[in-house]
DNA sequence: CCGGGTCGTTCCGTTTACGGAACGGCCCGG
DNA sequence: CCGGGCCGTTCCGTAAACGGAACGACCCGG
């Protein structure tokens, strides 16, 4: 057995009880939503119970039988902090996979106060900022730049950088971080730069 | 199953490219994951690849390794449209299930036009609505309500009911259906429509 | 040039999630 | 009162997901 996940269960039994009130919500008795749904009974009462663990196949079937996307019956988004620390706080919204990069969208907010420093990631990694509300101020350390509502920021992330809101109002902006697909071929191949 | 589900690929080999492409970014070794994440390296290997069928814990215990919630590496919630009709346009953000009621979470994008209708729900069920930007008007087809900007509707949806953007400008809110839990005892549930 | 380390994939025995069938409980019509 | 139908759970054999070990490929340091 895994051991006990940092936060809690991880929700298995959850899961069992969002597609029970789902089913129940559709009036539809477990028989039926396991026959729709090309399952055994077996399996959908063991899943509402929680007394199983189920593949992904099992899920996406029920759960597209009742219409709903398998995100319905899994934790929200809501449940995951993310990123936090003293002055920011970000929520992944969305994860892109592209064929020659990955893009992570956060909503972000950045309290006032001191910067806060983000280490270094990745070669290649760039972040784009757009600010909603307040005004930022942000980038590499050496060299940040700032921007209010509407305004974009973008710089490559592979030095350290920082965070700060500019005067008394938080600010309110998207996360974009763009992460370049690893070389698996012969390096070159696009060329950094 | 053999069978291909009925709207697109349920997106396993999807799963597997955002599980490598996380994996990727962080600068982690298949052979580190596997074991931080305390799966078996053929485990995760078949699940980046598309050649398995993981499991809700073997896709939790890797997710929660990488920092990420389950929803980051499943389809997005952009994928079902949900929709009603001509006029409406509703995207399920969130299921919430409670001891005595379960809610859903969407947000509801009305269009300019002739009213649209909705049959009734279940006994029991309520709909609320509070409206960002147009103005809305909606309920019972026998009694409806406006709101604008800022305000609020509520009525139960046992009944036929109704939805129409006032004005040129369409309308954005969210909708929350609160269906009361399934009565367990006495009563036969609702028989079929 | 060779030995050690790590990479990701593949093989294999064990564990377990799977669907079908059988079960007891409940409701209803004859 | 009894028989039929549907409910959800449990039993059971099978298929497959699991973790561990072995494998070839690759990169370096000696």
């Amino acid at each position: 057995m895994a051991t006990a996940p940092p936060a809690g269960g991880h929700g298995a039994d959850e899961v069992g009880r969002r597609v029970r009130a789902l089913r129940e919500e559709r009036g539809l008795s477990l028989s039926t939503l396991a026959r729709l749904a090309g399952v055994g009974k077996a399996t959908l009462s063991g899943l509402e119970n929680g007394t199983r663990n189920p593949t992904l196949e099992t899920l996406y079937a029920v759960t597209a039988q009742l219409g709903v996307p398998l995100t319905a019956v899994l934790s929200g988004p809501g449940d995951t902090p993310t990123v936090r620390g003293a002055a920011v706080g970000a929520t992944l919204l969305e994860v892109f996979t592209d064929t020659d990069a990955t893009y992570e969208l956060y909503r972000m907010r950045v309290s006032p106060g001191p910067p806060q420093l983000s280490p270094a990631h990745q070669a290649g990694v760039t972040e784009h900022v757009t600010v909603f509300s307040g005004v930022l101020r942000a980038g590499p350390v050496d060299a940040p730049g700032t921007a209010g509502p509407g305004e974009y920021l973008r710089w490559t992330s592979d030095v350290p950088h920082s965070y700060a809101a500019v005067g008394d109002e938080p600010v309110r902006a998207s996360l974009l971080l763009r992460y370049p697909a690893a070389d698996h071929s012969g390096r070159s191949a696009a060329g950094p730069e």
